[in-house]
DNA sequence: TTCACATTGTGAAAAAATTAACATTTTTCT
DNA sequence: AGAAAAATGTTAATTTTTTCACAATGTGAA
């Protein structure tokens, strides 16, 4: 396989989340509209993105739910599983590692870091609390190579700095404020207010 | 202005972010490039947005920070502004809360809703809980027009029916789970572990 | 068996988004 | 004054993404 699409990389993450739902209920086949459906796209979109990564359907019966969650896990998923610290457990930090806990996933959060001396040496659903100035140390121990930023606004660009120089391979990065970041670092930004505003806009225009 | 591009829309918001920061430091005018590399996008694409919405800057000294802000408030602010909910106040819903509380936006966050009793009649960040069975009577009342979803994923379709039920106009849902809305209410689903599994992929192929 | 139907798989077209190319203009330097 | 430099504004080209259109095929009913 040559070139996943960005945006198809996206949606098979989306078809695999809705797929374990409805192996879970007990579904063997679905149906490429079913699963745009559920996904508020197009079914020529879905049998699109499922070629493109090689698999085939069995006609009149749609996917074999288990098999193409096991592809798209195969595709999507590194084999050994990724090690992620949440960086920030305030609201936002505490959202997600809520998220991720107990899910079967192959990426794991194995630290969070803070700032505040009371937060750490706490665990947080498990997962330990580390001062935020021993990132270096603990991101090489760990093995950890995804950061997830969750801190004030004002404090991304040095989380960000300090992650580079931890040696991470990967940002997300919900704070407000866009970071810098070496080129051979991926970085992902996410901006709650933007999504707000477009939706706003989106309202207003009819 | 006919048509503004859906991407362009998302910018938009993103520039003004940046350029409020750089007006509160002082700066008059800012160059395309300045700009594009705060967001990580080419200049090219930033003088292209701007032409879109009609602005010009002046040549050799870029645009002017004030005007350009104004202008990007003109196109995606609604004059009066317009009331948000929350539904579920956990530590998402508090995140965000959290996020708007201060700004000088045109959207203001005026009521959250839970379905915990304990937390009905308290105030986050200022703005009054209410219990979730209210919610017609309180979207009514306040002219809310948009809510915002952070509750846990099982409980997202049934909050979605209530919402549109009572007459919101878009929702923002930050659940795991995809919900199915009638047509005329605008839908924006965003979904972290969809973010993250991407970061996963990217990293993993270099 | 044969026909109608529902579904997949995919080349080709269309649409959307980005990037390139470059003319134009103002400023500054000589 | 004239030339060089640095920026904008915009058309055109390119790339990416989505959608269309339809052939192929297995299924079930008549």
């Amino acid at each position: 396989m040559k070139h996943l699409p960005h945006k198809t990389i996206e949606r098979l993450s989306q078809y695999r989340r809705a797929l374990l739902l409805c192996h879970a209920k007990g579904m063997t086949h679905i149906y490429s509209h079913e699963i745009a459906r559920i996904q508020h796209i197009t079914a020529v979109q879905v049998r699109r993105d499922i070629m493109l990564i090689g698999y085939s359907g069995t006609l009149r019966k749609g996917y074999n739910v288990k098999e193409l969650i096991d592809l798209i896990g195969e595709i999507i998923d590194s084999k050994e599983g990724i090690h992620v610290c949440v960086v920030g457990i305030g609201n936002l930090g505490r959202a997600i590692t809520n998220y991720f806990s107990g899910k079967r996933t192959k990426l794991s959060i194995v630290a969070v870091f803070d700032v505040d001396k009371s937060k750490v040496g706490k665990k947080y659903h498990g997962i330990p609390c580390y001062d935020i100035n021993d990132m270096p140390g603990v991101i090489r121990d760990k093995k950890i190579e995804i950061g997830i930023m969750t801190v004030p606004g004002e404090d991304a660009p040095a989380v960000a700095d300090m992650l580079v120089k931890s040696g991470i391979k990967g940002i997300l990065n919900y704070t407000p404020k866009p970071v810098n970041v070496p080129k051979e670092v991926y970085l992902e930004e996410y901006d709650m207010i933007t999504s707000l505003e477009k939706v706003a806009f989106f309202v207003k225009s009819h």
